[in-house]
DNA sequence: TCATTGATGTTCT
DNA sequence: GAACATCAATGAC
């Protein structure tokens, strides 16, 4: 099976060729997918910002030690998140996904989000409501079903915009660190600034 | 068992 | 732009 990710690269590189790809979630109400628009990149071991610094290892990190490809799924103020493993086994660097341009099932998405527009999933916490994501799929693999990604439907962005993460301050120099990778131009890009391009930023 | 703390979202000003 | 809702994981005891 032909795959999205190389272990060879750096998780932030990772993060950049995750845009664009189609994710997809299965589930018995129907079948939502989007478009990711923007990532952050979490470098484990070393990166004070992320749940694993320092080789952490508590029973919630347990996905992000397994290899690459399995998700990672946490929550706080009621918001869950989604995540993805970029290293092999016990190299706990993963990928947040913070927003999707949706595509398929956007009706759904309306629905579980109780409104429509540009605010369905231009957020990490939004967008893994908008698609019933639940911690039921922590620790699946994201190349299978029900949520797996797409490399067939998968776009170019025609320009990366490399920013600091949000939501992380007091973490030194991890703080300002650009490792937030959004598709310029994308309106469902999350606490977005600057204009929308036309083309909503793909090639 | 209990207190603290967020990789956030919504609402109000 | 600032307050707060609201809860599970974590770590101290």
């Amino acid at each position: 099976m032909s795959f999205w990710f190389n272990t060879d690269l750096p998780t932030e590189e990772l993060a950049q060729q995750l845009l664009g790809c189609l994710l997809i979630k299965e589930t018995e109400e129907g079948v939502t997918s989007g478009w990711i628009v923007e990532t952050e990149a979490y470098l484990g071991e070393m990166d004070q910002a992320a749940h694993s610094f320092g080789l952490r290892k508590t029973p919630r990190l347990e996905a992000m030690y397994q290899s690459a490809g399995t998700i990672y799924i946490y929550q706080m103020h009621t918001h869950t998140m989604l995540n993805i493993v970029a290293k092999e086994a016990g190299d706990p660097q993963g990928i947040l996904i913070r927003a999707l341009e949706p595509h398929s099932g956007v009706e759904l998405m309306e629905q579980r989000r109780n409104m429509s527009g540009l605010g369905v999933t231009s957020g990490p916490g939004k967008l893994t409501k908008a698609m019933g994501i639940t911690r039921e799929d922590y620790g699946t693999s994201i190349s299978e079903p029900p949520l797996y990604l797409s490399s067939d439907q998968r776009r170019i962005p025609k320009n990366i915009i490399a920013s600091p993460r949000i939501g992380i301050p007091n973490k030194g120099k991890w703080t300002d660190e650009p490792l937030r990778f959004t598709v310029g131009g994308n309106p469902y890009v999350s606490r977005k600034k600057g204009t929308v391009d036309l083309d909503l930023g793909w090639q």
